[in-house]
DNA sequence: AGAGCGTTCCAAAGCGCTTTGGCTCGTTTG
DNA sequence: CAAACGAGCCAAAGCGCTTTGGAACGCTCT
């Protein structure tokens, strides 16, 4: 059944059918009724591809999905995509994912823009004057930026979570514990959020005329391994931290282990904070010790940045709108006083 | 650019030079030269919503992405998706993900056939009978399914591990050490994965006359939180299990936990062997007690599916075969002989 | 020489929708 | 009473591609 078909049945022309189907004003509420109950009845569906020819609007949304051989999609990105669905299905709003040379996403951008795949994108991870975001920018496609970039002459459209107070907030605690050599375990720090977090942390210490050492940050990608070795090269140090903070549940249970391997434990020896995303498969109170973190639901964000990118499409928003949500300190058994 | 404007001032017609670009023969070689020649000079890039709109072909894929709530994705997922998109980058494949009411894929299914969204799908987690495979082959679309189904008088093309293959190799090997009561923690039995593991597993202990007690398995999403609670359950009972078999990374977390708790050692209370997906955020030989697995990575099988799909939208592959994967088994500390 | 044929190209008809630019009424306005 | 106007509808022109059904041409073959 097409737009022909139907028009013809209901001996009215395309264009009024269009036209009442798409809630225009110049059809009467009668035709206008008439339509909508022939189009129910015989189940009519525009023809999408049709549609887009016709209007360049596609109804999907995108996201460049930067791949390869030695890139790992990050597992957080599953929840994201949990809560972004959550939403987009109430919405009939579809989500593409193109995947990209991680090396050379610019072409991938371009070319959905050029090709009008996606009325809209979204952008994860960012990276402090991040190029993907200047280049979406510059495109002129409505986008909105999971995270924040820092270093542009421009504002745009984001959602981020307050990673600086969180870690400030974490610091804070330690410190009033009275822990005096604290450690970092950080995400990347090439991206935004680990810079955050970083900030936030040195400034807790600061406000205590406490430092974060040179050799008491670690940045690296959040695995378990990779949680596990910082760990053991902290805790292993002549002088080692009594508290650390982690930018990650993954990485945590590689902290976890290390103290053990030690035969350290928490928190009699070291006093352990992490950030949790909330997996549903790994929960913060389940770990030997009860964790305790800055919580803050990456699946409601994902949820929140399919609305606010549907809210854009349609035009119900607009400009550079920041968005930051607070997140929760959480304190559970995992931090005490500091050792004497 | 678009084709008029290229074969105006190619002096060509239209038809010609759309025959030269696709590459098809009644064009001579000359001719096709200089057409092609001049395309990529002005980077000509065909309009892909008027394609669509004129062949039906979309160049996606698609997945239908069950949402809710309460549902969780599989934390699977993404490195399956890692794997896809990294054939699929290559080939410019663009995935599109449309989320669907967890109680109702049906719908979402005939929309995207309907409206001719994708040119193939995959399915995965499929169930015995499952419906949506039933579906998908009544409505014809193309398409790959990871894992296996049951009890259908049709064929159907799917990609599949050997699960029943490599839990009959971990109970073989656990029998082999003396243990005599086995147990199973599995993924939701509802799940033909999960089926054709505790299948292989019962065909083990059989060989040599033994038995899995009804007690002994356990069938649950696969987080750490039931990991644990299965492990002690069964650790706490009267006659304990000897050796488990879990049936991931993530719930062995859990298992080891347990243990913990409970006094015990790995591998002298409790031999554990685990399915291992290949995360590489958490990795088997960084357990406590390094972990044997029975290994598959799920990304290479995301690849596969992605270079299958490709070929039967090509019309490369056709007819329902399917292909199953040998599993690894990795011997490492976590097994011993039976306690005495 | 005329028929038959393969090669190379083209004009035009879709694909199914949206949107522009009227056209036809009946009603209001000066 | 003519002019102006708005409401409601329509025909047709896109959107940019693919594909059908020739046409023109130069050959070969009888």
């Amino acid at each position: 059944m097409n737009l022909k078909q139907l028009s013809h049945m209901l001996s009215l022309s395309q264009t009024t059918v269009s036209r009442a189907l798409n809630g225009y004003p110049e059809v009467s509420e009668e035709t206008r009724r008439r339509v909508m109950d022939a189009a129910k009845r015989h189940g009519y569906r525009p023809n999408p591809s049709a549609r887009r020819l016709a209007t360049g609007k596609s109804g999907m949304i995108g996201y460049v999905l930067p791949t390869g051989a030695s890139v790992d999609i990050d597992p957080h990105f599953v929840e994201f995509l949990s809560g972004l669905g959550d939403y987009a299905r109430s919405h009939e709003l579809d989500l593409v994912l193109s995947p990209a040379d991680a090396d050379d996403e610019e072409t991938t951008y371009r070319r959905i823009v050029a090709n009008r795949q996606v009325d809209a994108v979204y952008l994860s991870a960012p990276r402090p004057a991040d190029k993907r975001l200047a280049l979406v920018n510059k495109l002129g496609i409505p986008f909105i930026v999971h995270g924040r970039s820092e270093g542009f002459d421009f504002d745009y459209p984001y959602l981020d979570i307050d990673n600086e107070g969180a870690f400030h907030e974490a610091g804070r605690l330690l410190v009033q514990l009275g822990h005096k050599r604290l450690a970092l375990i950080n995400g990347n720090d090439r991206e935004t959020f680990a810079i955050h977090r970083e900030r936030g942390m040195r400034r807790a210490l600061a406000a205590s005329g406490l430092m974060l050492g040179e050799r008491h940050v670690c940045s690296l990608t959040m695995t378990e391994e990779n949680g596990y070795r910082a760990a053991r090269r902290l805790l292993e140090d002549s002088e080692p931290p009594t508290a650390i903070a982690c930018s990650s549940l993954i990485m945590a249970l590689g902290v976890v282990r290390a103290v053990r391997d030690l035969g350290l434990t928490i928190p009699g020896d070291l006093s352990l904070v992490a950030h949790d995303d909330v997996f549903p498969w790994l929960r913060p109170e389940n770990f030997p010790v009860p964790l305790s973190t800055t919580r803050s639901s990456i699946r409601l964000a994902g949820a929140r940045v399919a609305e606010r990118l549907a809210a854009r499409i349609s035009g119900l928003e607009e400009g550079a709108r920041g968005e930051v949500w607070p997140v929760d300190l959480v304190v559970r058994g995992s931090v005490a006083g500091a050792p004497v």
